[in-house]
DNA sequence: TTTGCGCTGTTAATCATTTAACAAGACCCA
DNA sequence: TGGGTCTTGTTAAATGATTAACAGCGCAAA
């Protein structure tokens, strides 16, 4: 299957989020519409996602909620699932991993590192911390593909070098910085300060 | 001044961090290429945003840092500065506290909320907690107009009926849920799976 | 001077994403 | 049975964001 568009993959989520908790309540069937509003999206765009993964719900009927989580799962997961890691063990790091922790299946926290002598050893949620150089070690040990990149400013730009020569293919960076990555690693940075000033402006215009 | 786009706010807020950190190194001017690699986007968006906001650069000097750092304070920060809370002490919270705690003036965290009652009367940074039932009041006293939301899935939608009855303009949601708020207040929602679940998906098609 | 290079500012073109529009099928109810 | 009402699936248009293209200026070096 061709690569899909990132807005929508990011929906796809959001949508197997939302109908998880609709299966959970034991709703068969969701309109594009009712999808939309938990969302605050529209159903145009609901039934044009759902159009690109290839799927057709019941015409006056809906989709169905547990085949529609199910073609989710095979697009967004790896078959043979994928390992995370968390670099940084603060707060955010432990929140992370509290949070993340048997979430999913095919993607799952195996491991924790930072350089904080007292937080080495010890487990988060049954996630063991080890050492940053013991990083690229463990990366290859359990197969680890994608980071969680949780460190101080000051630390980050050498803590993602370390990353990427241990081979992992996929870094999300909540460190305040922008860090640098070869082109074949992909990158999602997530800044909170942006998050916030970016409120605040659209609170102040408004 | 007309409202900027969306993404240019938020590459100005990113602009700037990165300009501080020129400034503190004492760089007197920066070029549209230089910004530019320090975010991972061309030079031309630099100079488009740059434009936007109606500064110009000296021809072959580039930007001074200072000045620019200036402009965009003027456009993003209130006169006034605006007041956070926020809500749910857990650790994604006491990271938010312990990071935001004094790092601009025009914006600042004054009060946090949590039911949890060890949590209530102590203080993160300087941050007192109190009981979600005084948010309405706390937001008047401290005239608050950002909330951010960092509470378990379960009770959010209940706490943000709270907040938006309190008066709160703009709420940042972290809670792995969607809220519904009135079209009057800003809302940006932060979901750390579909980060993550994005990430996936680039590395598996990659 | 004059030539050439490197940078900005801006307009035009491209690309991505969202929204609108509507045909067609299913169900309901008279 | 046959209109009326919903709903999906899809194509086409509109909007929004990024990238390309280039004019124009300033500095440097000859």
């Amino acid at each position: 299957m061709k690569m899909l568009p990132e807005k929508t993959v990011e929906r796809l989520s959001q949508y197997r989020r939302a109908l998880m908790l609709c299966s959970a309540k034991e709703k068969q069937h969701i309109y594009s519409h009712e999808l939309a509003n938990l969302l605050h999206i529209t159903p145009v765009q609901v039934r044009r996602d759902i159009m690109l993964i290839g799927y057709s719900g019941t015409l006056r009927k809906g989709y169905a909620v547990n085949e529609l989580i199910g073609l989710i799962g095979k697009i967004l997961d790896s078959e043979e699932g994928l390992n995370v890691c968390v670099v940084g063990i603060g707060n955010l790091g432990r929140a992370l991993v509290k949070y993340f922790k048997g979430k999913r299946t095919r993607l799952s926290i195996v491991a924790a590192f930072d350089n904080n002598p007292e937080k080495i050893g010890k487990d988060y949620k049954k996630v063991l911390c080890y050492p940053v150089d013991q990083l690229s070690k463990i990366v290859k040990e359990e197969n680890i593909s994608i980071a969680i990149l949780t460190v101080p400013r000051q630390v980050a730009a050498q803590v993602a070098g370390t990353i990427v020569d241990a081979g992992i293919k996929g870094i999300i960076n909540y460190a305040p910085i922008s860090i640098n990555v070869p082109d074949d690693v992909y990158l999602g940075e997530y800044d909170m300060t942006t998050s916030l000033e970016k409120a605040a402006y659209f609170v102040k215009m408004s």
